[in-house]
DNA sequence: AACGAATTATGATTTTGGTCATATTTCGTT
DNA sequence: AACGAAATATGACCAAAATCATAATTCGTT
């Protein structure tokens, strides 16, 4: 099993904020998980006693609407801190995580990491300066919801995806992900997603292999409206 | 000029975890001020160098979008902090803060607290669950916005603003919002607000006195779909 | 009380996106 | 290589909401 105070991801979240003797705690009594893609990490209404660093993979945030859709606000990716909103505010998760490619995550005990997070004030100040800029995302998306068409949206999700996760040899995104899930993303029916990414495709903004999608002109998203 | 240590508005706040001797300092070297309707607390792009504490009236925060709309995120009431999140991430305003009705607020320099934000633990613990509380009403946002109707969140405003601010002697919602306003939470053509309203008047689910709404059945309101 | 700008209201029309039905393709499994 | 379930694609139709135009009203000002 590695060591907290070794590793290396920790310099991507707020966990570098902690000392040497705090790491060395709280490695002691992590637990290293694998999850397989599709997998469940935590689910809504569930209360989530800790907080799992992403030292590889992704996965996706969502919230399961009134009308039986489910609603992606974030997708979480290595180096990222997962479920510390809950935890903070000693609440059940409002969201739920699954895994949308194989992961390997550390979970730390809320036990063991909520006195830190009372008692090291650069620790906690480093979470704060961490959720707000998630709030500042999320204001942005609800400004995209509310006054972007889906088209409009998809084109951003596309170039979101690229910019952060990048592609693979073929050029194709490297996060393969579903039409539902973009649909999801987007906030719209599947169908529509699959619409739009076909219209995508005609205009030679995108293009396809299989399922997997290459984007051949992002200027052209860039402007799509 | 008040003293913020005798001051009871901060118990519904954060400010409340700060110890006597930060109060006293604070209280030396804030500013009240007087905000009257319509005007501009700070705007997006703006630095905001340091916090508002309301101590009364509501402002919305809102951000332009790309079409020319302003999407209204979050009505800010009597006894909340506003401008915390840009002071603690060190980054311009994403949003602007607008009053709605007259309002008293007291302006805190970014200098005098962030020292205790990054000191005082009690302190930005409480920060940290505000900040938790408000990213999950940011992420309930979102997905209303992506899964319900017009009519619904229209439906939902209402009711919000008739539990969080009471209504006038002849049971009118004391918070006098424009049409525009309503449109602008909901993410709607201001047309758009205005027809629903009209078919909640037509349902027997509110009434009108001039401008201003009454409900007259909220169970019913909460039935919309 | 009358005026007038701003706000609210409503109608007509178009656009966007949702829904349901039905192909077609993809890709892992045999 | 063939099979079949799941995912993707597309068509037809419908509903929701945006847009543009035009009235009607509210309410502060005179």
């Amino acid at each position: 099993m590695s060591k907290c105070e070794q590793c290396i991801i920790k310099q991507f979240n707020s966990l570098k904020s902690l000392t040497k003797e705090e790491l060395v705690r709280i490695s002691s009594c992590k637990i290293s998980m694998n999850v397989k893609k599709g997998e469940i990490i935590f689910d809504e209404g569930e209360a989530v006693n800790g907080v799992y660093c992403v030292k590889e993979g992704i996965c996706k945030l969502s919230k399961l609407s009134a009308n039986g859709k489910d609603q992606i606000v974030k997708i979480v990716l290595k180096g990222d801190l997962l479920g510390y909103r809950s935890m903070v505010s000693d609440e059940v998760s409002n969201l739920q995580a699954v895994a949308l490619i194989d992961m390997k995550v550390c979970f730390i005990p809320k036990s063991e990491i909520i006195n830190d997070l009372q008692t090291n004030p650069k620790f906690s100040f480093d979470v704060l300066k961490e959720m707000a800029h998630n709030l500042k995302e999320a204001d942005d998306i609800i400004v995209n919801m509310a006054q972007k068409s889906v088209r409009q949206r998809l084109a951003e999700t596309l170039i979101y995806i690229h910019d952060s996760f990048g592609v693979n040899s073929d050029r194709t995104l490297s996060v393969l992900l579903s039409r539902e899930d973009y649909a999801n993303i987007v906030g719209t029916a599947t169908e529509s997603a699959i619409r739009v990414l076909s219209q995508f495709k005609k205009d030679k903004l995108i293009s396809m292999v299989g399922k997997k999608i290459r984007i051949e002109d992002i200027e052209g998203l860039k402007r799509v409206e």
